[in-house]
DNA sequence: TTGTACGCGTTATCAT
DNA sequence: ATGATAACGCGTACAA
């Protein structure tokens, strides 16, 4: 028995028992269970590691080349309701492999590099996975691909050439409903407020220029994935000399704020102008109205994201999933038809 | 130089310095500077180091004692926005003390004492902090007990006797400041909403009923702290015969709830009802219309338990925190005197 | 079937 | 000023 407050470690049962902690090493860590060990010397070591409270000390493993069952989850702001699902939804399919999370906050410019050196890149973890768009953070994305664990990219916008898997959406095929969802409706001028031009936002808007490539200047707004924003936004739109029947938001974030503005602004959504969100955030079904919006399928993605790199990140991604559009109460027929 | 893909470790550093392993340690671990080793050597060494692209191995240091720099987060529900702001807070303070988080989500409920086992209560952790309500999970809260680690808790709730500190807020002073409010405004039949009943919810329904011992039976909605809950709770309290004229809800979540009921009831807030929400999250100065709430201290509540629980968590819990009432658009005189 | 011995990468304590 | 050496807890060839 240690003395003091000493964890209990195998030399202890060893001595407890009487046997080698080779053999204790033997019977705890189940290796070839029944042929190497008596079912006595089992028993007692067994017994003897609970009652006295044995626990394997995992930095001693992983020193011995063991896998952490750690996973490092770096996202861009976890303050995003978005995100903050993702993580939910990746914490648990982790922990459904047995895997825990760390997570690595980038909301911080000082010492991004420094976390991810100190926890993520110095192999603490078995993978890593990154949530948003990160090329702007060039630094960080340096680090991650110095790594020596495997990683792969959600929602991080495809570019040219990535040194990382990625599991994306189709935002195309996202806008596309989207805008053949108000053209049925009726309307003409569909203008886009896109929050952070990165990432999904900025594919979004390429779809949605390229499906209303004759929309009047001023049309476009971007500028920061923010409830206030969204309301700012719309206030700019409205003033237009021709304002849009119609605004497509880039993310539900920015849906929802501009649900607000409109309200400040005394005018009726959809009466006055419809509002399609993206992304189908839990809010989005119980905001004022109830929110027209492109569902992102988050589980799935992650899942798909963390059998990519349990695997070893090195498998072809898979292609991007598609989203579906949901709607609700935000969209109707524009009043001057 | 190490052939294949191996870290470079202190004694590759040491075969292309040539000088030993040792020397590689003083140098690089900083200990004593400037007095055992030479100028020539050490700045050999850490030029090497550099271009070798040495990594300290932190399961290496964790064996010989070193802290790891972890924390570990249990958080109830990530997705609640409220803890997923906490959890942002969380990990920008941690990182400026150059800790990281692990994040235990405890939403499932099978398999979360394997969770703690595996990655926090077998040290991997330097200290453990429970955001939420944990008391219905007896199970985590014994394995937590069990860490050898400092362990504090925040928006748990205080209890009778619990076995680790707990960084709380005065959840009576707050329901004060929202009551004396809405009497100011001449209601007098205010009724709560309040989600689950633990935690904090459970303190501010204490408060409310102590507050108003002359409500109405049905004054008094519980059920789950969602936003669909919260329009349904609504609907319930005005199909009282005598209904409400503002609702204090147990959280924001629950009261944007009520916003989104009332208004599928063609219901105006405030003209019709009241509505005072608890927490401020960012939503809530967003919301249709501005919601009128109490203001968690967040970012001081987090800071105070980092602070209490990297000192060993044995020092005396800070004061319960004052929360402070934010009057928006969501209240107002009611109708009918 | 079981015990001995070694190494994983570090830090710390001795020598030299 | 620096080098050899011994731990830390565990897994595993190898010997017995």
């Amino acid at each position: 028995m240690p003395e003091g407050d000493r964890p209990v470690t195998m030399t202890d049962v060893a001595r407890a028992a009487g046997v080698s902690q080779s053999t204790v090493s033997r019977v705890l860590s189940g290796a070839d269970v029944a042929i190497a060990v008596t079912d006595a010397t089992r028993e007692r070591v067994l017994r003897l590691a609970r009652e006295m409270g044995y626990r394997p000390h995992p930095f001693a493993r992983a020193l011995r080349g063991a896998p952490t069952m750690l996973i490092g989850a770096i996202v861009r702001d976890i303050t995003d309701v978005f995100f903050a699902r993702a993580i939910d939804a990746l914490s648990l399919e982790a922990r459904a492999r047995g895997y825990s999370l760390v997570l690595g906050n980038a909301r911080a410019q000082a010492g991004e590099a420094l976390a991810l050196a100190a926890v993520l890149e110095a192999r603490q973890c078995d993978a890593i996975l990154l949530l948003g768009d990160f090329h702007d953070e060039e630094q960080l994305v340096r680090d991650v691909r110095a790594a020596p664990v495997p990683v792969v990219a959600l929602w991080h916008g495809r570019r040219a050439r990535d040194s990382f898997a990625t599991v994306a959406v189709d935002n195309g095929a996202g806008v596309e409903a989207a805008m053949a969802h108000l053209a049925a409706l009726g309307h003409r001028r569909i203008a886009f407020a896109g929050g952070d031009p990165v990432g999904d936002v900025r594919e979004r808007h390429a779809a949605w220029q390229r499906l209303a490539p004759d929309a009047p200047p001023g049309y476009t707004e971007t500028g920061t994935n923010a409830l206030e924003w969204g309301a700012e936004a719309l206030r700019r739109l409205l003033a237009l000399p021709e304002p849009p029947t119609a605004v497509l938001a880039g993310t539900d974030v920015v849906a929802i704020g501009i649900l607000h503005g409109a309200h400040e602004l005394g005018l009726r959504v959809p009466d006055a102008v419809s509002v399609v969100g993206f992304d189908d955030i839990a809010l989005a079904a119980a905001s004022v109205p109830a929110l027209t919006t492109v569902r992102m399928p988050v589980a799935e993605m992650v899942t798909a994201a963390l059998d990519l790199v349990l695997a070893g990140g090195t498998d072809e991604p898979p292609l991007p999933f598609v989203p579906e559009l949901v709607v609700r109460a935000s969209t109707a027929r524009p009043a001057s038809g």
